[in-house]
This record gives structure tokens, C-alpha cells and sequence, in this order.
DNA sequence: AGCGGGCGTTAGGGATCCGTGAGGACCGGC
DNA sequence: GCCGGTCCTCACGGATCCCTAACGCCCGCT
């Protein structure tokens, strides 16, 4: 999550930096329009904090020239507070307005909203790849490599979907049977290793490239099963 | 474009009708927690304005509720200015925060960038090809592909229309059964799957070259339905 | 060599899920 | 009151999936 904060109060933008870096946000900052507009274009940011009061250009005019071409969310911080203001900076294409001073917790709040709704919104379709294939798990699809449309090249069964789903969200590492029993089929099924190994089966056959020779689904005797990417 | 509004305060209510009715808005309200899910379940809203302070179900946890199923836009007016509220608020899954009294106009502002959220996101899908027929969401009309006069050639009823419209919003991604029973019949139904099978069906009748041999909206079972373009 | 445990695979049976038709309940318009 | 349209309930044949049972295979142990 990478946050443009563009203010020309170089203590604020200190204030901020320090603050949304802690959360563990990527932080870039501008000082003027000029320079906010140019990180928006180069610095692809998924949210803009801006202020209204920059030197050089208007922050109206910033938020007209970055909604020109781009949908990203924008969080204005200003000292004004006439509704008038807030009417044409919302109009303009600000998604929210906050008046200085701020109270820290409320802008976190804030942005965490708006961060909320851009994650929502766009999905670089968190994907992966096995061989020559293509796993969304969002989607539930599976796809041949390339092939962006068509139908499914591959189906899998709920059981199967949910089997895959662990060894996808635990890359590299060992699941024990009973992890992988008990979250698939449930607390009671820790001993039914015989699902398993049937399950893991079928998925060989329908994802390894040659499912005789497992190299992605791999097998730890008397422990349990690893994925490799 | 329709807002519920839900506010326990009567007169409230009654100016926010008239003026949003001014505006061009179709007005749905409410004025306890309970009617105010059931409305966002059954009214099918674009917006929620959502007063915190109502009685038998509190503000937060209507939000909670909706936000188990729903996406819409939840914009909220409280009378309190302390910004843990607003922060819980928000966190819960509300979109923005206005304290009362507020200003109209800003009020209005923040409705329209709410309403900006998520009109931006069908723009690009407007008419949708099926076939040889061509769907247009927002005039909600089916013509076969190159009569562009005359009355359409397929009509749909709106319980139709709602399951259309999210499959034509999702295309390629698999939606459970759960995901379409909550967005078109409303959370307390998630269990009604024969609805789905019902309406699926008469998607299909009206809507796929051959009904009997589904190439759009398909089925994975035990897990929900799909729509390829 | 003989044996046993863990593993991979195959082949049904029973349960669940799906598609579709028919018909009743409800509503607004004439 | 009548009627067309919409929504929902119910029922049943067919498709799909999950689980059980059984059979080789490999490997380490006795």
C-alpha cells in the first residue's frame, strides 16, 4: 500500500511520514502541485493525501488534472473549512475532505476506508503459476498459459479447491496431515489419511505436467505433503 | 440512483426525503436498525445514509450486518464528534462519517463522490455481448445484435435482472451460490438455493443460443455459477 | 526373503446437487 | 371481478461429487 502525501508544511509531511510509515504504509511526498501530479503519473500511488494550499498550483486543479486520467482515491487535508470549499473540492473528484487540525486516528480511519474500497475495486488477480498453468484463486479458475479466455481448462471439485487453497497460501513450507485433514474435512477426519491421499491424487492429475513424477506436490513420508511453485 | 436514508429522528428523515427527492434521487427510509438492514436487503439501495443513534439495534452493528453481504456505499451522520466513534465507524465498514449538525450542501458533495465510487465502476461494461444478443444494463434492455430500433427482443423481470447484473459485473469469476442468493433475495436467504436453479434456468431459456446446452452461464457444483462472455 | 506400514491409484455406491416443469399466492391495471 | 405478470413452492429424473473399499508399489525392518 504506497500513500503520496503532498503538503507544503514540510513539519506536517514529516509528521505524516513518520506516522503512516509505523502502519507500515510506503510513503512518498511532494511539496507543490507540480511535483504531486508528477508522482501520481511515475510513482503509482494507492492513495493521495493532499493538501489544498500548495504553492505553484491550485489543488483544485491538481485533483481536475489527476482525475483526467486516473481513478486513484484522493483524501483532502485542509485548513478551510466553508462547506463551499468542501463542495468543490468533493466535486472536483476528492473521495473524502478532512479540515486541519486533524485528530491522527480519524485520517488512519479514513484512509484505511479508502484503502478498503480501492482493494475491492481493482484485482491484479492474485495469481499463480504451476507449470503451464494459471490458478486464480478469486476466480476459482484454472488456466493454460496464454489463454486468456475460454472456458476453464481445468475443473476442480469444491474438496479439491479447498485442498489447493492451503498448498497456494503455503508455498514451500510442510503441512502436516492433521493441519491439512482438519481444515479441509473437519477436526473429526485427523486420522482419515486415506482422503488425502486420494485428493492429493487427483490433484496431481489434473495440475502436475506429468502426474507420475510430481514436482510441485510433493509428498514427505510420515509428515505430510509440501508445494513447490 | 436510490439512497436509503435511516434516521430515528422523524423530522430529520422528512427534510432529507424532500431534499434528496429535489436532487433526483429515489428515496427509501427507515428509522430503527432493524428496518434499515431489511431495506438494504429487500430496497436494493445504491447509497446508505445511516444515523448511528437509532434504537433496538445499534448503528454499528447494522453496518456490521450489511457489510457481511453487501458492498454498497455506506455514508454515516451522527451527532456524536469524538473521533473513537468516527474511527469505529469506519473500521466497521462505513465509506465516511459526517457529524450533525452538518451542511447540506456538503452533505450533498459527499453523496455525489459516494455515488461517483460506484458509477465509475460499470461505465466500461455497459453493454455486454451474450451470443448474438446484446445486453445494455443500464437502459436494462436485450436486443439481438444489429436490430438497434425497435422494442427488445428479450424481456426480463427485475428479480432477472438483479442476477444478470452480477454475473455481467463478475465475467469469468465463479460466484458461490451464497455471494448471489445474499446480493439478489438479501441475507436471510442464503439457503434458498432453489431460488438460483430457478431463475438460472429462465436466464438460460431467454438468454443462451441453446438453452439446454449452456455456454454463458454455467454451473460448478457445490460451489456456484459462473458467466463466460 | 518375508513382512508391514505408508503411499498412489482405480472402481463403484450412495448422497448431494442441479435442471426443469407444473401450479398456487400475490399484486396492480383494466 | 377478471387477468396478465411475477415470484415462489414442490416434485422428480439426471448429473456430479464424496467417500469407501480394494489392489499394487516402494521401502525399511526383522
Amino acid at each position: 500500500m504506497r500513500i503520496l502525501v503532498a503538503d507544503d508544511d514540510a513539519q506536517l509531511l514529516r509528521a505524516l511520514r513518520i506516522t503512516l510509515a509505523a502502519r507500515g504504509y510506503e510513503v512518498l511526498t511532494a511539496s507543490d502541485g507540480a511535483e504531486a501530479i508528477d508522482l501520481v503519473a511515475n510513482g503509482h500511488p494507492d492513495l493521495v493525501l493532499l493538501d489544498l494550499g500548495m504553492p505553484r498550483i491550485d489543488g483544485l486543479d491538481v485533483i481536475r488534472a489527476v482525475r483526467a486520467w486516473s481513478g486513484v482515491p484522493i483524501l483532502v487535508l485542509s485548513g478551510r473549512t466553508d462547506s463551499a470549499e468542501k463542495v468543490e473540492a468533493l466535486d472536483a473528484g476528492a473521495d473524502d475532505y478532512v479540515t486541519k487540525p486533524f485528530a491522527m486516528d480519524e485520517l488512519l480511519a479514513r484512509i484505511r476506508a479508502r484503502a478498503r474500497q480501492s482493494a475491492t475495486g481493482d484485482e491484479p488477480a492474485a495469481t499463480t503459476r504451476i507449470g503451464d498453468l494459471v490458478v486464480d484463486l478469486a476466480a476459482k479458475t484454472v488456466r493454460r498459459d496464454g489463454e486468456t479466455r475460454g472456458g476453464a481448462s481445468v475443473r476442480l471439485t469444491p474438496t479439491e479447491w479447498r485442498l489447493l487453497e492451503l498448498f497456494l497460501r503455503n508455498p514451500g513450507r510442510l503441512l502436516t496431515r492433521e493441519m491439512l485433514l482438519a481444515d479441509v474435512w473437519g477436526p473429526y477426519h485427523r486420522n482419515d489419511a486415506g482422503y488425502l491421499r486420494l485428493y492429493v491424487s487427483q490433484l496431481r492429475r489434473k495440475l502436475e505436467p506429468v502426474p507420475a513424477e510430481p514436482r510441485h506436490f510433493l509428498n514427505e513420508p510420515g509428515l505430510g505433503y509440501r508445494f513447490e511453485p
